[in-house]
DNA sequence: CGCGTAATTGAAGATCTTCAATAAGGGTGG
DNA sequence: CCACCCTTATTGAAGATCTTCAATTACGCG
C-alpha cells in the first residue's frame, strides 16, 4: 500500500511547515501531512486515570494527544509507578519502550482524547519508506533528548531543584506565554515525575511560593515573575520555550 | 559520495549477520557491513579520565569502543556529574544528547581505545540513505530503552536495589558468562551512574556482600551464585544476557 | 451546605550523604 | 624482595534530606 505524501523530498511535507494532521486535525501531530489509511486511526477518549498498554506492536503504533494531558509510564510488579514524560496537545509518542523490563502506559492525567494511528499491518513497507523513517527518527531522537535530560535531573538534582526546574519547564513548554502556567495534574503525578512523594512536592512547592520565586494564583496555576531568577537557582539550562517543538519539528542535524 | 553496503536491502548487510567492521575490526560496531570513507575514522586513545565532547556534529557522529570501558554523561555548571550509560568493546555511541541543557562527554572510565567515525561531511547523502536511517534508528532506539530502563530505575529504587539490580545488570551484559564479572570502574563511577554517591555504594555493597547474594572476590571482580534470588529482590525484570546486544541488531519491530 | 477528593503541614522515622579515620592494593624505587 | 607512597575502598558517626503517617485545610460539585 501506498502513503500520501504531501510534496516529495524526505523533508518537505513533513515537521514544522506542514498543514495539520488530515485525520485527527491536530497541529503539533509528527504525522501531518501523512495520509495514513484510516484503518489505520483510532481515537481513544480517556478518563482520567485510564491508560493504554503501550507495548505492542513497537516502534509502529503511535499515539497523538489531541486534548487534555497525559502521560508515559512505567510500572512495576509491586505498584510503584515511574512517570517518564508529560505529553500535551500536539505532542506525538512513539510505541519504542522498554519491552519487558516492567509494564509501559500511556495514562490520562486528565481526560483526555488520543488519536492512535497504528501501522504495524505496514511494516513491511514502511521500514523501507524513508519519509516515515524520518519521522519516526525525529520522535525517537527528541524523546531521547527529553529523557537523558530527565534523568540527568533526576540522577543529581536535589527535590528543591527538581520541582524549581519542573516549575520552569511547565513555564516554557505552555502553549501560550500570555497566560499564566497551569498544572493539569494531581502532586501525586508530579511526584511520580519527579521520584519524589506527594507530600514533598507540596512541601517544596509552599517553599518556592514563600520564596516569591513563583507566584501562586491556586494550587494548579501560577506565573514566573522572573525566569533569569529562576534560573540561576539551577545548576543545568532551562529549556527554551521554542525547544519543545523544534525536537520534533526542526532539522534531524 | 556513496558508501559501499554489503547486500542490497534495507536490512541486509547490516546487523547481527554482519561481518566485522571493515575499518575498527569491532564485532560489535553497529556499521559493520557499512564503509565508511577512511576520512570519516580516527581513533582516540584515552587515558582514564579524559574525556572527548559529544555534541558537535549530532547524529552523524558515532563512537564505537574497541577497548576498555568508557561512559557518556552530562557535567553541570558546578561540576556535578550524572553517568547516562556504560559502554564496553561492541558498543557503538551515537552523539545524539541533549544540547543545550549541559555539557555532554563520552569519558574514558578506564584507558581505552575509542572509533570515531565522523560522517557529517555526507549529512546531505546520510540523510537521504534508508540504510543508514536503519543503522542510526537501531542505535537511537536501543539507547532509548536502556536510557527508559535507566531513569525508573534512578527514580522509583532506593540506594540497595540500584546496587543490586546495577550488579545483575553488569552481570547480565558482561562478554564471557562463563567468567567472573568485573568491574572496570570506580565506586565513584558506579554512584554516577547510580546518582548515589561512593561511600553509600560501598556501604550498601558490603551489605550486598554480607548477605551472600553476590560472592566479592576483589573489590572489582564477583559472581552471582544465584541470579533467581537476586531477581526476588527487585520488583524490575533484570535485562537477559542476550539483549544487550539483540537491541542493536536485532529486527525493529 | 455538606461531602469527597486533593493539598498542605507538622512530627517522627528511615534513608542517604558528609566527614573523618582506617584499611587495602598497586606501582615505584631502593 | 621489601618499604614506601599514592590512590581507592571501607566503615562509623553525625547531619541533612526525604518519606511516612496523621491531622488539618482548601476546593469543587452536587
Amino acid at each position: 500500500m501506498n502513503f500520501s505524501i504531501v510534496g516529495n523530498g524526505p523533508f518537505v511535507g513533513l515537521g514544522q511547515g506542514a498543514p495539520d494532521c488530515a485525520l485527527c486535525g491536530n497541529a503539533g501531530c509528527a504525522f501531518r501531512g501523512f495520509l495514513p489509511p484510516p484503518e489505520a486511526i483510532r481515537f481513544h477518549d480517556l478518563e482520567r486515570g485510564q491508560h493504554l498498554d503501550c507495548r505492542e506492536g513497537a516502534c509502529l503504533r503511535f499515539w497523538s494527544v489531541i486534548d487534555g494531558c497525559a502521560a508515559t509510564s512505567t510500572w512495576f510488579r509491586d505498584g510503584r509507578r515511574q512517570i517518564l514524560s508529560i505529553e500535551r496537545p500536539g505532542d506525538t509518542i512513539c510505541g519504542s519502550m522498554a519491552r519487558e523490563n516492567s509494564e509501559q502506559r500511556l495514562e490520562a492525567l486528565t481526560d483526555c482524547r488520543i488519536c492512535e494511528i497504528d501501522l504495524s499491518p505496514w511494516a513491511d513497507d514502511l521500514l523501507t519508506n524513508l519519509e516515515f523513517l524520518t519521522v519516526v527518527f525525529r520522535l525517537l531522537h527528541a524523546r531521547l533528548e527529553k529523557t537523558i535530560a530527565h534523568l540527568s535531573t533526576m540522577g543529581r538534582l536535589d527535590s528543591h531543584e527538581r520541582v524549581t526546574y519542573f516549575l520552569a519547564d511547565m513555564a516554557a513548554r505552555r502553549s501560550r506565554p500570555d497566560q499564566p502556567v497551569t498544572l493539569p495534574m494531581s502532586r501525586e503525578d508530579i511526584a511520580d515525575y519527579l521520584g519524589l512523594n506527594a507530600d514533598s512536592v507540596s512541601r517544596v512547592m509552599s517553599r518556592i511560593r514563600k520564596s516569591k520565586l513563583v507566584r501562586f494564583t491556586s494550587p494548579t496555576e501560577y506565573t514566573v515573575p522572573d525566569m533569569d531568577a529562576v534560573a540561576r537557582r539551577l545548576p543545568v539550562a532551562i529549556p527554551k520555550p521554542a525547544d519543545a517543538f523544534a525536537a520534533v519539528g526542526g532539522p534531524v542535524q
